[in-house]
RNA sequence: GGCGCAUUCGUCUAGCGGCCCAGGACGCUGCCCUCUCAAGGCAGAGAUCACGGGUUCGAAUCCCGUAUGCGCUACCA
């Protein structure tokens, strides 16, 4: 494996973990139960989960969800469905516990409060005792000398007097980290060769712990992941510019700070913006409804950012273990495109086994037609091996499990097609030889003593020669007549797999229907 | 405005100084197969490697600048 070696290699560290590679990754994945997470979301967990399961390590989900205020019900939860459906098993995380939980964060206040304290100790933070109205005044004021916004860091002169007396007072207060007035701090990304440097008075004092006692992001993430060992932080890139910041708190609290790999962000298909709930992207359990599969859904993932080789496209999930690297992980953003995941799950769904297929199908089928499965005319639940063979012969051209019911309701309706005539009359015919054909085909059909597609079509095609036609003519009004469309699966198999007596009477009905709109 | 990241076919990408007048995949076009549609096979169109300067015998690959896009600029993450 090749190695990230040259000047920039971090401090001392026992093991070489800031290689690619090399040692056990412990990755987590951190979201915030604000709402739902989509395809963007699932890919930088994607690429952590990976990264855990390439390397022999584990992978672990905390929930970030120290915004009280916006945290939604019923988010985690979806969450951890997403992860399920996904099949990416979680090794650390609210429902699997361990060694260094729990793992939901407003349950590990107390954990933050004593590292803010020794931040404070350390003159590595302070209190502040700004009113928010005075914060934003100051914002305001500074906007309008056309100065970046930044806290003033009135609080930071405050003399342990004054603080003394505003405690005693019971001013409510939120702890600020201090950020050194001069120099530089330095953030290696191993995704990017080169250091990004900020100038540390570019930097701002940020709030580390909120006035009602829950840390922000920017402590609690780093004491998690530092008391949980986390090796490599995969987050998204929008990360980047707090990250010295965070380099700043790792070395006010004397710890090693993890790998970072600030992963490119997913574009919407429209626009150049990142995808999110307002722009194109779609709660990640909506695909299942929509009917994809997991496996598309990952390995189209695994592909936004990062690949393999100059040519391998579909990877499996063992070949995805196998082979990812973060040294393979790109930097520009990728734009989803949703015709290339509709390839994929075409192709997913074709590997499917005959079980597979109709385990994951007959759900489709059988919900409700205003839900988009077969019309309610048809009896529920389906003849499972019935229903097994009709999917069969669509297998290859679906799309999306979700196309199914549409492909396949003349399988399963019992009452009569509606024809549109003129379809039952093939090119170059005309209504009396196409009538004429159906009623030999009928004949012919009704002669054979199996009801075995070989033989249909031995005996039809000896059929359409002796009738001077063209296969296709005779053909084409054979399948209008019995599945009551153009399209559809070659015609012999589908007689077989609807049987004798259904694609006799839809013959006779197609006749019937084409001898009355002929007169 | 400030700071930061990014920039190869429409899209996802390969490429880490000569193998590239740039390879693969999706999509698109045509042909083959063929009872329709798919699937499959074959062929093709499609990228002045954002632009401009360098460095070098030689640059998509290294350096600098410009442009454009995106992100951050909250007691949100």
């Amino acid at each position: 494996m090749s190695q990230r070696s040259d000047s920039s290699t971090p401090p001392t560290r026992a093991s070489d973990s800031h290689t690619t590679t090399s040692g056990v990754a412990r990755t987590r994945f951190a979201p915030s139960p604000t709402g739902f997470q989509h395809i963007g979301g699932y890919r930088t967990a994607l690429f952590s989960w990976l990264l855990a399961r390439h390397t022999g390590g584990q992978f672990i989900l905390r929930i970030e969800d120290t915004d009280t205020e916006r945290t939604v019900p019923g988010a985690v939860d979806a969450i951890i469905e997403g992860f399920k459906w996904l099949g990416l098993d979680i090794d650390e995380g609210p429902e699997e516990g361990g060694a260094y939980g729990p793992y939901v964060q407003t349950q590990r206040r107390d954990l933050y409060l004593r590292y803010a304290d020794e931040l404070i100790a350390g003159g590595h933070a302070y209190r502040c005792f700004c009113t928010p109205e005075r914060l934003q005044r100051v914002r305001e004021e500074q906007r309008a000398r056309n100065e970046p916004p930044r806290y003033d860091r009135h609080c930071r002169r405050l003399t342990p007097a004054e603080i003394a007396q505003r405690l005693n007072e019971g001013q409510s207060y939120t702890v600020r980290v201090a950020v050194p007035l001069t120099g530089k701090t330095v953030v290696k990304d191993i995704l990017r060769p080169a250091e990004i440097v900020f100038e540390n008075t570019s930097l701002d004092d940020r709030v580390l712990l909120k006035s009602n006692g829950y840390p922000t992001y920017h402590l609690a993430h780093i004491v998690d992941d530092h008391l949980m060992r986390v090796t490599h932080v995969l987050r998204a890139e929008e990360w980047i510019p707090s990250a010295p910041l965070h380099i700043i708190i790792y070395q006010a609290l004397g710890w090693e700070p993890p790998v970072f790999a600030h992963v490119p962000d997913v574009l919407a298909a429209q626009g150049g913006k990142k995808l999110s709930k307002r722009f194109g992207a779609l709660p990640l359990l909506e695909y299942r409804d929509l009917g994809y599969l997991p496996d598309a859904i990952v390995n189209y993932m695994a592909l936004l950012g990062w690949s393999y080789d100059d040519k391998s496209n579909t990877l499996s999930r063992e070949q995805l273990i196998a082979a990812f690297d973060l040294d393979r992980v790109g930097v520009a953003p990728a734009r989803y495109d949703e015709e290339r995941l509709l390839w994929f799950n075409g192709y997913y769904i074709r590997q499917l086994s005959p079980d597979a297929l109709a385990e994951r199908a007959l759900p489709f089928l059988e919900r409700a037609e205003a839900q988009g499965g077969l019309p309610d005319s048809v009896a529920r639940p389906l003849d499972r091996a019935y229903a097994t063979r009709v999917l069969l012969l669509e297998q290859e051209r679906m799309r999306t499990l979700a196309e199914a019911p549409g492909m396949t309701a003349f399988f399963f309706l019992t009452e009569t097609l509606t024809y549109e005539p003129q379809a039952l009359i093939a090119k170059h015919m005309t209504a009396e030889s196409a009538l004429n054909g159906l009623r030999r085909a009928s004949a012919t059909l009704a002669a054979l003593p199996a009801w075995e597609a070989a033989e249909m079509e031995a005996r039809l095609r000896e059929l359409v020669t002796e009738l001077g036609l063209k296969p296709v003519q005779l053909f084409t009004s054979m399948r209008v007549a019995v599945t009551g469309r153009t399209v559809s699966p070659p015609l012999f198999e589908t007689m077989e797999v609807l049987g004798r007596e259904t694609s006799m009477r839809r013959l006779d009905e197609g006749i019937a229907a084409l001898a009355a709109h002929a007169g």
